[in-house]
DNA sequence: GGGCCCGCAGGG
DNA sequence: CCCTGCGGGCCC
């Protein structure tokens, strides 16, 4: 009465399985619930990828609207995450000091000193309130610096897949504004409000000042997101706010050693940590990039200003060094600055810019072809093949990836049979075909799964057509055959 | 300058 | 899974 699984071995009693079965089946094979795949998810041969069942149910798999959503930092996700500490934790993020300030919220996420990406307060309904920004999405909030109001989140109409919305009902104690009352030194009271007997004895609350609270307080920063310090909840109460609503209201009053970001103490003190505003690793460059496009587009010009040095000063934990900018000169003018800070950022994962701005990648500048290359040093193109790489114009951001490997190691030419290998095959193209969807397959490959009445791309299952022309890449060919000479005889 | 509405993270 | 949300870039 037992069945084992064919994938990992495990017994089942045939008669303990959802549902039960009654006689052991005749398939030849069987796996267990766990090991089992859903057919429904399982890609055959000739078949598009099926979007993910998450992306299937966001809004953007069912409008028709062709806009462009932009890449900014409102629909980026994280590119770290702050594990130090818990996400529930209460009170300062370790080695982030009152006065930090970043440009973006979700590097403010990213920090760990407010989580949620556009929510207000972060906490939980059962325990506490966390953190909370301020940004002025309130003209009845007060702000006196040491002591400021607080309104509490909801009351406000989502429909049309709105983050923030016009007020069309009253808030509730509930979800985070139940979450902040928590914080107060006082029974929840979720009809009245209440008020602290002990206010320093409430639960600390992180706060985010947001620039755009500027329109209603002085003390909101110039620009950016700044960390100020830590602020308990004196007492909260309801009340019919200025949109008309009742509005959960809160006060909260500063407890902190840290002296706050606007005293001159303050200030002092973010000067002598180097406080500046942060930017998303790679920002300033991609957006320096995009402006000096958006101007060569008008009037290409060969020579370009020096790109803005950027530093991003690391707070609390280890050095500051500022490395001296020599050496790399000798190198590849454009990229070198990039390159310079990629190497710098130990390790941390890059911001995914406009990287596909392909022009930028400035190959190696020749030099003869010597022995540096059977030492397994760097490997050295030959002007012509510098040439035909920039004219492989669909391959660019693969031949960026390749010239980008050889900094890093004496593999170039293993880097370029593994990018430019055919996913039928598993050899190096042979009379590449490379498709609209950028991908690079054997003429002959491709031909093979036509015949097959299997019309879309073998890497990635793009629907090329069953009336697709295909043309061998000669550029492609032709460099191939550079760098592995007679590889193509044995096609 | 204001309206639109996206992905994402988080709680529950 | 579903609900919520004091962002933010693009377009008009």
């Amino acid at each position: 009465m037992q069945l084992l699984c064919d994938e990992c071995n495990m017994a089942y009693h045939i008669y303990c399985l959802n549902p039960p079965l009654t006689k052991i089946p005749e398939d030849e094979d069987w796996y267990c619930p766990s090991c089992k795949n859903d057919s429904t998810e399982v890609v055959k041969a000739g078949e598009k990828l099926k979007q993910s069942k998450k992306k299937a149910k966001m809004p953007s798999a069912s409008t028709e609207s062709q806009r462009d959503w932009g890449k900014g930092m409102a629909c980026v996700g994280r590119t770290k995450e702050c594990t130090i500490v818990p996400s529930n934790h209460y009170g300062p993020i370790p080695g982030v000091p009152v006065g930090a300030l970043w440009k973006f919220r979700v590097q403010v996420s990213e920090a760990g000193v407010h989580r949620p990406h556009v929510g207000g307060i972060h906490g939980r309904s059962n325990d506490g309130a966390y953190s909370l920004v301020l940004a002025g999405g309130f003209e009845d909030e007060v702000d006196r610096g040491d002591e400021f109001t607080y309104t509490g989140s909801g009351g406000r109409d989502l429909t049309g897949n709105k983050r923030i919305g016009e007020h069309s009902f009253d808030q509730t104690l509930t979800h985070m504004n139940r979450a902040l009352a928590l914080n107060c030194d006082a029974a929840l009271n979720d009809k009245d409000g209440a008020e602290s007997k002990n206010w320093r004895a409430g639960k600390p609350v992180r706060v985010v000042r947001s620039s755009k609270g500027r329109r209603i307080s002085k003390y909101a920063p110039e620009d950016g997101n700044r960390y100020d310090g830590i602020y308990k909840v004196v007492k909260y109460w309801p009340e019919i706010g200025k949109c008309g609503f009742l509005v959960w209201r809160y006060l909260l009053r500063r407890d902190d050693m840290e002296p706050a970001p606007w005293t001159a103490e303050g200030i002092e003190r973010s000067k002598k940590l180097g406080l500046t505003l942060q930017f998303p690793e790679g920002y300033l460059e991609a957006m320096a990039n995009k402006e000096k496009k958006d101007k060569v587009k008008k009037q290409p010009v060969k020579s370009e200003p020096a790109s803005p040095k950027i530093q991003t000063p690391q707070i609390g934990a280890g050095s500051q060094n500022n490395k001296p900018e020599s050496a790399e000169q000798h190198s590849h003018s454009t990229r070198s600055s990039s390159r310079h800070s990629s190497t710098q950022s130990n390790g941390s994962q890059k911001r995914q810019t406009d990287d596909d701005d392909i022009e930028e990648v400035v190959p190696p500048k020749l030099i003869k072809r010597s022995e540096e290359e059977e030492r397994g040093e760097a490997f050295q193109l030959t002007e012509q093949q510098d040439w035909l790489i920039k004219e492989d114009s669909l391959n660019q951001k693969l031949w960026g990836e390749v010239l980008n490997s050889i900094k890093e190691g004496p593999n170039f030419l293993k880097k370029v049979e593994q990018t430019f290998m055919c996913v039928c095959c598993q050899e190096l193209v042979y009379q590449p075909v490379t498709t609209a969807c950028l991908h690079n397959v054997c003429k002959s490959c491709l031909q093979r799964s036509f015949r097959a009445e299997v019309y879309t791309c073998p890497a990635c299952r793009y629907d090329l057509g069953k009336t697709y022309t295909m043309v061998p890449n000669k550029v492609l060919q032709t460099l191939l055959d550079q760098f592995f000479p007679g590889y193509s005889k044995g096609r």
